[in-house]
Parts: structure tokens; C-alpha cells; sequence
DNA sequence: AAATGGATTAGACAAAGTCCAAATTCTAGG
DNA sequence: CCTAGAATTTGGACTTTGTCTAATCCATTT
């Protein structure tokens, strides 16, 4: 189902089947969030794209993210007051926020169902729907 | 229902109701956000406090929305990547989240019903569940 | 190899929010 | 009424996240 093995190639042909241009950069940026799979923060790509030796300003992993949301590549999760999370997964999921730890979980979209919400406003239409489990320890 | 009517002396009961030591900043600051019954950000409600004369300082309004927060008194809303919201609705209740405004509608969490959530992560307890609908005008 | 246009860069800038020591205000006791 | 101590507020420096811009770099085409 997943594709199992993300090399920096494979980053090449999803940025182009994205209509993105692969450069060095952006291949990296892909790379950090697909072969993780994880939430990561601009910040937190940074640091991983710049870890060895410094590749990478930080104008363009803000510029890269945006450029990925656009074309449908990557989302942003909106939980963290502080910061915007980027997420490899575009597929419909909803999240557990640790507000412990800041850790945020998938939950697929799939199995959850929402009944009841009312109308919406005159001429609008739904660009999507977020649901947002906010969890702690219980010990706490 | 609800209180209609929302007085600065209202307000000053519904500080102590609620263990806040009522100063004069902090009634102003509760009146801004009750007598609207808006969701506001910290630097609308500076806005709104200081209209005539100063009276309230920034770090007086963070500390203020922080302390109404740990109280129940007030909840914060995290959609907008920018800054944080704060509503004086604290029963439960979700939202509509205009994307091209950044106004925000309550929900009535009473109609709502979520399904199919899997189990908590083991030694967890759910905090809240937040709904956002994200909308926007349909000729866009 | 020159031209063209897209991509990247450094660094200045802006906005939200935090922090802290000093100043003010409040309260209770005498 | 006066004052000591506690609680609150304040201004301003600081941090962090994110944006902007003009200059530079690079890849491709001819």
C-alpha cells in the first residue's frame, strides 16, 4: 500500500510527478519528511537537511514547504500554538496531540465518522475537516 | 441560556466564581471578551483595551489570557498558523474556520458526534477533541 | 560560451510571545 | 491613618517563527 522505500531518486520522480522542479534541495527537504514519515517542524528540517554541512538556507526550506503544500505534496497541522507542523501524509487522517511531548499521531480517516455537523454558511464550501484528540498521561 | 447581559461588575463575580483576584485589567480584559462574545487574539484585545487611553501593558494581556486559560475560564483555539485565538466559549463546541477571513463560528459540540476514533495510546486520557471545518466561499 | 530564467542565498525585517527586574497597587495589622 | 509585605503591572529587552528582497548562482538552450 505504502511505497516502502523512499531513496533520494524516488524523491526525484514524486517531486516531478508533482510538476516540481528536483533540484538538490528540495530533494533533500523531501527526503527528511517521506523517509521519516514523521511531523516535522521548518525548523526541525533544517536541522536535519544541514546537519553534516551547512546546504540549505533557511529562506528555502520556508519557500520548499509552501512550494510542497501547493502542489499537494505535503500538509500543514495546525496544533502547536508555536509552530507549524509539515506532514508527509496527504491522505485524509486526523491527529493525537501529546501536549506533553508535542508528539502528534495518525489517525486514519477511514474508520472515523462525523454526523451532526449543521449547514454551512451561506456559499461556502468545506476544504476540509481536522480533527484534533488532544492527549496527556493519565498520571499527570 | 446564557448571561445576557455582560457589566464590568459581572464581570468582576465572574472573575472571583472562578478564584481570579478581579483587577481592574483583568475586568477590562474579561469585558472585552464576553460582552463581544468573539473569539479574539491577544493583540485584538490590547487593541480593544487601550482604545481611549493605555491602560494595559502586553505582558499584562499574556499573563492575563494565560492565567483566564488555567482557570477554565476561557479556552484557546489553535487554527491560524499566525497567532493564537482566545474564546469565551468553554462548553464543549468546535469550528467553522474561514480560510480566507480568519473568522472563526462556534459549532454546538451537542449535535456532533464523532465515531470510529481508535483507543488511546496506553496510559493516556483524552484532554478535548477539536473540530475544525475548513471552509471557504465557493467562487474562489 | 552567452543568454535566459528559475532557484538559492544572506541577512534585514516583522510579528507573536516570553522574561525579568523595577515600580506600582492592594491588603491587613497596628 | 500608616506601613510592611504580597500581589500585580510595567517597559523594554529578548527569542522564535516566519517573510522579504536584492544579489548571486546554476542549468539549459542555442
Amino acid at each position: 500500500m505504502e511505497k516502502q522505500n523512499y531513496t533520494r531518486d524516488n524523491m526525484a520522480d514524486l517531486l516531478r510527478a508533482h510538476d516540481i522542479n528536483p533540484t538538490h534541495q528540495r530533494i533533500e527537504i523531501a527526503y527528511a519528511l517521506f523517509a521519516r514519515q514523521e511531523h516535522l517542524s521548518a525548523d526541525q528540517i533544517m536541522t536535519i537537511v544541514n546537519d553534516r554541512h551547512s546546504e540549505t538556507s533557511k529562506a528555502t526550506v520556508y519557500n520548499t514547504l509552501n512550494l510542497f503544500k501547493q502542489h499537494n505534496l505535503i500538509r500543514e497541522v495546525i496544533v502547536d500554538p508555536s509552530k507549524v507542523f509539515y506532514d508527509p501524509n496527504t491522505g485524509p487522517h486526523h491527529h493525537f496531540f501529546n501536549l506533553e511531548t508535542g508528539e502528534l499521531i495518525d489517525i486514519d480517516a477511514g474508520d472515523v465518522q462525523i454526523q451532526g455537523l449543521p449547514a454551512l454558511p451561506a456559499g461556502m464550501v468545506t476544504e476540509g475537516v481536522d480533527v484534533i484528540v488532544r492527549i496527556r498521561p493519565s498520571n499527570a
